[in-house]
DNA sequence: TAAATATATTCGAATATTCTAATATATATG
DNA sequence: CATATATATTAGAATATTCGAATATATTTA
């Protein structure tokens, strides 16, 4: 499999390494969001959540469009949130391991 | 969902977003390999690739297991390919996505 | 067109990641 | 025990990421 393709992958999976980011994927699950709902549920700052949000973008993560003063943003593939729920899985597996064994 | 959750989410998710070690997580997909078959198969430095098995190693992405000389690693999680494929999924759909605009 | 609202961009300091070079450790074997 | 082999660790320069402060832009409405 060509290094290449493994650089790109890493690049899309860079979107996922960081908290703020998982919280608005995580967040657009179930459908678009304006950038200011964004800001009311997660309780960040508008400028953070713009910037992560023009990160997701331009990694094709997001794709946004304008309806008067508003801009909604929703995932471009549910298979994102797929993704997501998997690595949840994984973790959740991990720490359910980690309490067994400090429980022993 | 609790901040500190999408934090150990991030960590783990950090794994992915390093082109070697996706590179070893593929090369792990069908069962345990030690440092030195990594090391051919990839043609990466030792040191590179230990380096990178440690930090999946910490995150709990593998795990291992000496045999005298060796040291065997494998998968801790058989979902960790699962979420491997389904982010190069939503790359390639990405790509042919690109690819079309390109041709029109 | 001026003001209000929603969103985006830029800059820079703090922090984190990555690789290479050098070296250390663990195990096996003569 | 000395040597060879397999693997791990450390240090540090280069690079990338993150967030907040300040500011800019786009749209609507009075």
């Amino acid at each position: 499999m060509k290094k290449e393709l493994y650089q790109m992958h890493a690049d899309m999976c860079k979107v996922f390494s960081n908290c703020v980011r998982l919280e608005i994927l995580n967040l657009l699950r179930e459908g678009e969001l304006t950038v200011s709902k964004l800001v009311d549920k997660s309780g960040l700052t508008q400028v953070n959540i713009s910037q992560h949000l023009s990160i997701m973008k331009s990694k094709g993560m997001v794709t946004s469009k304008r309806k008067g003063l508003n801009i909604y943003y929703k995932l471009s593939n549910p298979k994102i949130i797929k993704a997501f729920d998997i690595i949840r899985e994984v973790l959740s597996e991990r720490l359910t391991e980690n309490k067994k064994l400090l429980g022993k």
